[in-house]
DNA sequence: TGGATTAATGGACATTTGTCCTGTAACAGC
DNA sequence: GCTGTTACAGGACAAATGTCCATTAATCCA
């Protein structure tokens, strides 16, 4: 079963509301290096990622920064845009080969209407992405660029085979060249 | 009038709904250095900041690092244990004097039953809260120390006087050191 | 599959930022 | 007003991280 089926399944929903609920998504595969987001543009969809690891990141003087990012069984979207549907300011994109389900601003909308729980799950969506950022937030503060590679290695070791490594320095906040005295240390 | 009847006024909510939204908070003065919230006590209010200035931070190896920040007409609350009701894991006190109202989880609760556009207008506070702390996250990334203390310049000029300076760079993520030299720049 | 392109490593050096410290100024309480 | 305490500025040096580059390894695709 898929991991969207089962994410709404496990949030309390009934077995016809998830029916409803996951057929208001479409499925979309992006390739290694595909936009989910480009700036400039006003995200349509938000993303349940279904597998895989996007990246955000910003270019600033012509040097990729990354703000966020995300793995699999978590949604994904330039929230600022989508929710308020304006420009993005950032660029969302795949960093390995993965696969998404999209549902549209207006979409969530009419859940909340059809669903009378959708509207609570949605307030509870929302808390738990300001709980993500948060954590996201205080690691970039707490932990220094070693601290937050072991902590990836061990959250997501297999991801670190995959990502090319200019990104995952991107990724945690440091040149390759320093990724590469990190991993130098480790060793 | 206060600035809290003001936020609720302009939020589109009627005069008889303003008053019974600004009654379930309760005012409280915090004098500089008093704390809204300590590090492993549950946060039970979400505090509305009527004047002052707060800032939020954790302790490592007995420093303390400063997460965010929060100024006049903004909502203040250690978000996530405050939504989940676990302990905190940060400080928040006030850095200057300042002026608060104060609400309590249930009551929010209970307003979104009463009033029905309170749980919209909730959906949206906690939109733009991830608003804001994306800004804040974008900045940390975006901007180094020297544009950070020129951004908050240009934004708090008075509060740059009220604040002690250590507390100013532990805000803008810096020593006090190299703050000093940042000064030194701008002259 | 071979040649061209891209990615990763790590040396040498530069820059940024932190640490430690000292002198001075501001302030609080008696 | 004196005195102990705390805050600020900045020198000297150290550590962390970035820049630039050359070498080697991996990957791509005609």
């Amino acid at each position: 079963m898929e991991k969207l089926h089962q994410y709404f399944a496990s949030c309390g929903f009934s077995a016809d509301e998830v029916e409803k609920i996951t057929g208001c998504f479409i499925s979309k595969h992006f390739k290694k290096g595909d936009f989910f987001t480009q700036e400039g543009k006003t995200s349509r969809y938000l993303g349940f990622i279904e597998k895989g690891f996007l990246q955000y990141y910003v270019v600033i003087d012509g040097e990729e920064k990354t703000t966020y990012s995300a793995g699999e069984n978590n949604f994904v979207a330039s929230l600022v845009s989508f929710l308020k549907q304006i420009p993005a300011k950032e660029n969302i994109r795949a960093v390995v080969d993965s696969d998404l389900w999209l549902i549209e601003r207006s979409q969530l909308k009419q859940l909340q209407n059809d669903i009378p729980s959708f509207k609570t799950f949605y307030v509870e969506l929302l808390e738990w992405q300001i709980c993500c950022i948060d954590e996201s937030r205080l690691d970039a503060i707490m932990l220094n660029a070693q601290q937050r590679y072991e902590k990836m290695l061990d959250k997501e070791p297999e991801l670190i085979q995959k990502i090319p490594l200019q990104y995952l320095a991107s990724i945690l906040g440091v040149t390759p060249r320093h990724l590469s005295r990190i991993r130098n240390n480790i060793r």
